[in-house]
DNA sequence: GCCGTTTTCGGCCCGACTGTTTTCAGTCG
């Protein structure tokens, strides 16, 4: 086995894509690489043990060639034709390719006419006016230029943002135009429509009585800052947040179109219009066109569209190209879970470690949710932050719970924990106290750089402990902030599929931890999968839900795969804890 | 470099915009 992670071998491959681009590939190679990285980066398996197997040309977009390369930066550490061509092209280079208006193209000219390798290499010369003679830079291109080396250079530039604060934006700002009376239908599209983790900027897609009325409205509206461009076609503007919305007012016999053609991904689009081809037609945002008969189908509805190419409607949170086009046109598309089907929580803290609220209270909330069961798992004995909770301190949090659960009707209330997993794999309490305890969820707090193989030995050897019931937050990753730590998630599939330990997608929408691959591997497996919210008061309870239920659609989740839509009843004998006892 | 209801070669999604052009390549989404 290799500790050469997925994230790794694809960070290789698009490296690679650079440098042939640079290089003066032709595109379809280019894109090939970066298509492969992408499968690797989404692989739920090690990819570097798959190449040593011979199978990793199972995977979409990986043949014998790109095997080759995976092995050889396995056994040597790095692939030669990178090798050969990093020392033609530096990294500076490369770094100039990301510029918006410089492409490999033009970059390279830079870089053979006059000895140009790096951002502030650039800077120089045009602030020198050395490209003033350069064919195919102009008066305006220095400008361009210097505009983009700033935009580079300062800071949180091309950031992205959580969805919980695009959607902070997003959702007011839809409502405020569906109010108007210039609009007609007004809905988000991009990939805040398909819920992703991280979202670049806002667009929505509308049909009005008033265009221009319409895209004056969102330009007054308090939230913006600024408006960079507004007329009849839609507008351009920034929030005071720094959210880029794009407005798009369309004819109504082309919303259909345009608001598929904007949701995105471009993956999906991409694969759509691959296939459409083949059958003789031709996607884009205005409409279908039939090469038979010449004509361009309008469509008022997504739906529409999806059915001119023989396919289902596919849900927005499906659209990665990761096989829900052929799932449609073989009417196989999963019933995706929705919010509403969740039946408990098996995750939360109160004032016992780092929450907010009581016990108490966090069951009222429950209730408030319509949730039948509730486990309370504060942080245990070694978490330090002064959250630690004493094996005495569990004790007579274990009172309290069976106390508050006699008291307050409706709700199954769940003395729990949520354990560390410490780095030799086991528990920080003992089993006589965790035997005690109606539920168990094992997660790791510390020691975060141990490498791929410790950690999945780490986790495996909890996962094999008979009172640990679930994992929590698998890899630990902060989305846009930290990296998740190496694991091996195949291993880990296994080991859960073997030992009965259920895996959290944690909600928190700063996590969303399994990620919506690691879901889908672990639904595959057999593997039961809990949303659960990690909420620290009452407030997040309900409100952080949304986005791990989005993480289970995005990974193809129906209502069965997800072990918390059962009724208590139901949930209660699927325990690890239950199922020895029987 | 990948891939096959056009299977081992010859294709590979679609359109807008920009700046520099005199008919379009490069870049972007």
């Amino acid at each position: 086995m290799s500790d050469l992670t997925n994230r790794q071998i694809a960070a290789a491959f698009d490296e690679l894509a650079d440098l042939y681009e640079l290089d003066g590939a032709i595109v379809h190679r280019v894109v090939a690489y970066r298509n492969a990285a992408r499968a690797v980066r989404d692989a739920p398996v090690s990819v570097a043990t798959l190449a040593q197997e011979g199978r990793a040309t199972d995977l979409p977009g990986i043949g014998a060639t790109l095997q080759e390369k995976v092995i050889a930066l396995v056994q040597t550490g790095d692939i030669p034709s990178a090798v050969k061509l990093r020392a033609r092209f530096p990294a500076g280079l490369v770094a100039i390719t990301r510029l918006p208006g410089l492409g490999p193209k033009r970059a390279r000219r830079l870089h053979d006419e006059l000895g140009i390798d790096s951002p502030e290499a650039l800077r120089a010369a045009v602030e020198g006016h050395a490209l003033r003679d350069l064919k195919g830079f102009g008066p305006r291109a220095e400008e361009n230029i210097l505009t983009a080396l700033d935009a580079a250079t300062a800071d949180g530039a091309g950031d992205r943002v959580l969805l919980d604060r695009a959607l902070a934006v997003a959702e007011p700002l839809v409502a405020a135009l569906r109010e108007h009376p210039a609009s007609v239908r007004v809905e988000l599209a991009g990939s805040v429509r398909r819920m992703t983790d991280s979202v670049k900027d806002l667009d929505v897609i509308a049909t009005a009585r008033d265009p221009a009325a319409l895209a004056e409205a969102v330009a007054s509206l308090d939230f913006v800052e600024e408006v960079h461009s507004s007329g009849p076609a839609g507008a351009r503007v920034v929030t005071h947040s720094g959210m880029k919305v794009d407005l798009k007012i369309v004819a109504p016999d082309q919303f259909g179109n345009l608001l598929q053609h904007f949701t995105g991904s471009k993956q999906h689009n991409e694969a759509l219009r691959r296939n459409a081809v083949r059958r003789g037609l031709h996607v884009s945002e205005y409409g279908v066109l039939d090469d038979a008969s010449g004509e361009t189908h309008r469509c008022t509805t997504e739906a529409q569209v999806y059915a001119l190419l023989g396919l289902e409607y596919i849900e927005p949170e499906l659209r990665e190209n990761r096989g829900e086009l052929e799932a449609a046109a073989q009417g196989r598309l999963p019933r995706l879970v929705r919010e509403r089907d969740l039946r408990g929580d098996l995750h939360c803290h109160t004032i016992a470690s780092d929450g907010r609220n009581t016990v108490e209270e966090m069951a009222h909330a429950a209730l408030d949710r319509g949730y039948q069961y509730l486990a309370i798992t504060d942080h245990s004995a070694t978490h330090g932050f002064g959250n630690d909770v004493s094996p005495e301190q569990l004790e007579r949090q274990i009172e309290l719970v069976a106390e508050v659960n006699a008291r307050v009707d409706g709700i199954e209330l769940l003395a729990g924990s949520e354990v560390n997993i410490l780095p030799d794999g086991s528990p920080d309490y003992d089993d006589e106290l965790l035997e005690r305890l109606d539920w168990v969820i094992a997660s790791v707090h510390s020691s975060f750089r141990i490498g791929e193989r410790a950690m999945t030995e780490r986790i495996v050897t909890a996962m094999e402990h008979p009172l640990i019931d679930a994992i929590g937050h698998l890899t630990g990753r902060m989305i846009e902030r930290r990296a998740p730590y190496a694991v091996d998630i195949g291993r880990i599939v296994e080991a859960a599929a073997r030992t009965g330990t259920m895996l959290e997608i944690n909600a928190n929408p700063n996590r969303r931890d399994l990620s919506d691959v690691h879901a889908r591997a672990a639904a595959d497996a057999g593997v039961p999968v809990l949303v659960n919210s990690d909420a620290h008061g009452t407030d997040t309870m309900s409100s952080v839900v949304r986005y791990g239920i989005a993480t289970a659609r995005r990974a193809w989740l129906e209502r069965r795969h997800v072990a918390n839509t059962r009724t208590w009843k139901q949930f209660a004998p699927m325990r690890k804890r239950a199922r020895r006892r029987q």
